[in-house]
DNA sequence: ATGGCCATCGCGGATGGA
């Protein structure tokens, strides 16, 4: 079975792409959605079922908005951050069956951007993040198999950063960011790409100016995390790049995670 | 090069993204 995240920049513009991109990837069991852009009334649920594809979606108009594809059906789907005080639409979650039969705890997730250090938006980001954070505690308590998959809006370090000199401690590249994500990672999560062997110069974004893809002047901001009980599944964790050269493409690129029952071929 | 793009809302140009 396969996970995958896409920050798609409106499902509105995007669903063509996303329909050819399952349709490409048959393996896909669950696939979380960023920046939909869409209230829940004008999501294209119907596509996606007449597709085979079940669906969860928490959005809002103009802004934001997420949602989780999945062929099997989703349970127990909860939106945003409980007990966090939010009125954006950034968090999905829901349960499936992993391949060895136990519960997995799907999070999709789309960080806030945060603008710049020093403003109120960035604030907001590290708030978010530390609620994130200790929600995410109790759920891994919970269920212990769970992935966290989203735009996170951060990169872990300069290996993910195109020009680390030029954006030495600007947005997505701070102390004070990457030390959110590692207190993500002291939870006990995983950041399932840096498990295999992965081109140099790895991104999951570039901008759309300057032929930043072309280039590849990009950053590495879309993650799969995954708990150490996750962990055995793993056997497989790669950015898809090939998206990114679709006419009009959004600006990120899916990560694809590959999960297998140890053993099995 | 002090920037270049794209989506939204809505019909001009501001706002947000990253």
């Amino acid at each position: 079975m396969q996970l995958a995240t896409w920050n798609v920049n409106s499902l509105a513009v995007r669903l063509p792409q996303v329909l050819d991109w399952l349709a490409a990837h048959p393996q896909t069991s669950v696939l979380a959605l960023q920046e939909t852009k869409l209230t829940d009334d004008k999501f294209p649920q119907q596509a996606f079922a007449d597709a085979g594809w079940h669906t969860a979606v928490f959005g809002q108009k103009t802004y934001n908005g997420v949602a989780l594809i999945s062929r099997q059906p989703l349970r127990d789907v909860v939106r945003n951050i409980p007990g966090m005080d939010c009125d954006m639409a950034r968090v999905i979650s829901a349960t499936v069956d992993a391949p060895n039969g136990q519960p997995l705890r799907i999070v999709g997730a789309y960080m806030p951007n945060g603008q710049a250090p020093g403003t109120d938006k960035f604030a907001y980001k590290m708030r978010w993040l530390t609620a994130l954070r200790d929600w995410l505690q109790g759920e891994l308590q919970k269920t212990p198999q769970l992935v966290l998959m989203g735009d996170f809006n951060i990169t872990f370090d300069d290996a993910d950063v195109w020009d680390p000199v030029g954006l030495h401690e600007t947005i997505h590249c701070t102390t004070e960011e990457r030390a959110h994500l590692q207190n993500l990672v002291g939870l006990g999560l995983i950041d399932s790409v840096r498990l295999f062997p992965q081109p140099e110069k790895n991104y999951s974004w570039w901008d759309y100016r300057n032929m930043a893809f072309r280039r590849n002047r990009g950053l590495r901001i879309d993650h799969i995390l995954v708990s150490a009980a996750v962990q055995p599944l793993v056997h497989a964790c790669q950015i898809d790049k090939l998206p990114r050269k679709n006419e009009r493409p959004s600006d990120h690129a899916p990560v694809v995670l590959t999960l297998q029952q140890p053993g099995r071929a």
